[in-house]
DNA sequence: GATGAATGAGGCTTCATTCAT
DNA sequence: TATGAATGAAGCCTCATTCAT
């Protein structure tokens, strides 16, 4: 059967066409200010064409959340296996999510408007796929910390917590570039935050 | 006029009356899912009479965020301005950050949710004033780096970024604490913050 | 409290006026035919006012049915109460029961058109709330027969089905006069209604 | 042209399956709240292919509703040919009557819920094919009556109250067996009904 | 001042029908 | 001939805001 194949795939592109403009319009607007007919309007369809790849608002607005999320998780997790040693793990670890944000800024100003996941009661599950799929992406990193810890290359701490400074530092300077000035490229200040993080901010009395 | 000044007073009862109760829902049920009618009938007001205290919805939304969130700045200033020294000036800033996180946790579930800033088009003004007092608070305590610095306590590196760094470590904390579990309280978290943002967590050969 | 009485009495008043008017245009295009947007247009109401004295079109259009049967139930009840001796009982029942159809010939076309009931699967409380009232009615009417039985003046059969055929007789000839011509008054109908029921069709021999 | 005839009964076996898909949904669900493409899944067929049997939904409605009355029509008038006299006749009018009610009980129970006839402006043609057809059968049936009083063996009174009031009796008893209770038989009431219609419910004294 | 009934624009979603393949 | 993806009109309902009392 090519033809069926041939049709997953031109329905795949629709899908995608469809999440692309959503993507645009949901950034610019927040998800309670954008209509589904504006949506359609963009990507070319019916409005009632929408749902057919769609069950509803919420859940376009979810998949697009969910699948963009996991290509940034994705792509940090395979750029941080092909290296050696922590050290370079974190660098490469910080860079790639820099590098993620910056070449998907739009997307990236969803979570700085906010209003993810700050949908209806129905809902639930898609929230708890969100949650479980960052949850998953920072006990990656855990383990990341885990063995930089046991190879004696960092302080004995609590991971968890360790994994949440990094972070903490890679998200506030990202929001800060989201917000404040795009100007300059992000990746510039991957020595910063390794610095920061690995070696912290007191001036040692020599 | 004795008269004029009771009137007001009562006015600014009322007022912030309604905007606890406004937050509680607020903080519930997120901007989009909240109606005006559920907070007057909180309130113990009439519909109307919201709207003689404020604009609209949004007016009254944006009212409650940049009152509590100047309360927490305000808050962490007047610690910081009490202390001598950089090192307890951010050991009791990250204290009283958390301290205030703790005490009105309900309400910072509000940036957990995140539907902060999603407003409308035309509440740009409103939305700028928020951006403005966080660059302010920001001002403040880069101020305090600076003078870390200067007294060659802290490492000579950009304020800015040095402050964002410390943000994000308390920000991650407080999200982590938030989301996944209020057990414990987050004071304890305080000298693991300082140890991350003072000294790294690279283990130093020696 | 004179004004919440004046204000229950004004309610009720708008409440009868969009019954009325919704009645008139279900009778005359059916329940899913008729928009809210009519009703509310009809009644000289906002689309929005009208949630306030309904839950759902659903809903008013149950009301609707519910109250307008009651008030013909108890028409009749009342009306029979009123006379003594069964058959005096059954030629009153009868007429009263005509009058209610002449009188509502546009109400009763619903029953005529028929979509009572077919609603959708939300309602189920609704529905068989006229159910009961239905029920009701026939256990009243039961226990007339059942009293002309006991005095002789009736067969010894089944009450239920006594009732049953009592019904189905007036029903038919009001149906006949709804659809076919409501020229000539249904009451003129009485006694032949009696004379089949009580005597029966079939010739006798002498 | 042999191949024109195989074509033809092809096309109405396809037609028929839809017509008896269609029903059980209809009889399930009511017009309104059965959707085309419910009915093209039940049948085997795509949505499409509905339409090249059948105009629209409401014509493929009222074929299926027409065609299964005709059905009974035809049914109770052949078994009422074959009888002679006029209490055998009306015997087996009632008795198959209710034969085909029990035997299609499914499909009856569209008339309970009632949604036959409350169909949209346009089909006026269509409702009244229904309605001729019905009085076609009454027709049919009061010829049946007008016979009995020519012989003598019924009494000499207007023979459409007769059928009408037959059907009535008749109706009545199939609406409570169809909505109470299906135990037993229905064919166990038919003595009944000839008792009620031919002797009438009083008792008369001696 | 305070009220809360009334408004009506606008959103999401459904589904009968069509038509290119 | 058969398909089923695409359409888009239309319906129900919500809720911020107003204004007569």
């Amino acid at each position: 059967m090519e033809k069926a194949k041939r049709k997953e795939r031109e329905f795949n592109l629709r899908r995608a066409e469809i999440l692309e403009q959503a993507e645009k319009i949901f950034a610019a607007k927040g998800f309670y200010n954008t209509t589904v007919a504006e949506i359609a309007a963009a990507s070319g369809f019916a409005v009632g064409t929408i749902y057919l790849f769609f069950e509803s608002k919420e859940q376009l607005y979810t998949a697009m959340l969910t699948e963009k999320l996991n290509m940034m998780y994705e792509g940090i997790r395979k750029a941080v296996g092909q290296e050696a040693g922590v050290f370079r793990k974190i660098e490469v670890l910080t860079a790639s999510n820099f590098q993620f944000i910056e070449s998907n800024a739009e997307f990236c100003s969803i979570f700085v408007r906010g209003d993810h996941l700050s949908l209806s009661e129905g809902s639930e599950a898609l929230r708890e796929r969100m949650i479980r799929d960052y949850a998953d992406h920072v006990s990656f990193l855990e383990e990341v910390i885990r063995e930089g810890i046991r190879t004696g290359d960092l302080k004995k701490m609590d991971p968890r917590m360790m994994v949440s400074a990094l972070l903490g530092i890679i998200n506030s300077c990202s929001f800060k570039w989201l917000t404040v000035a795009k100007e300059g490229s992000l990746k510039t200040k991957v020595p910063f935050v390794l610095d920061i993080f690995l070696e912290g901010v007191r001036q040692n009395a020599h």
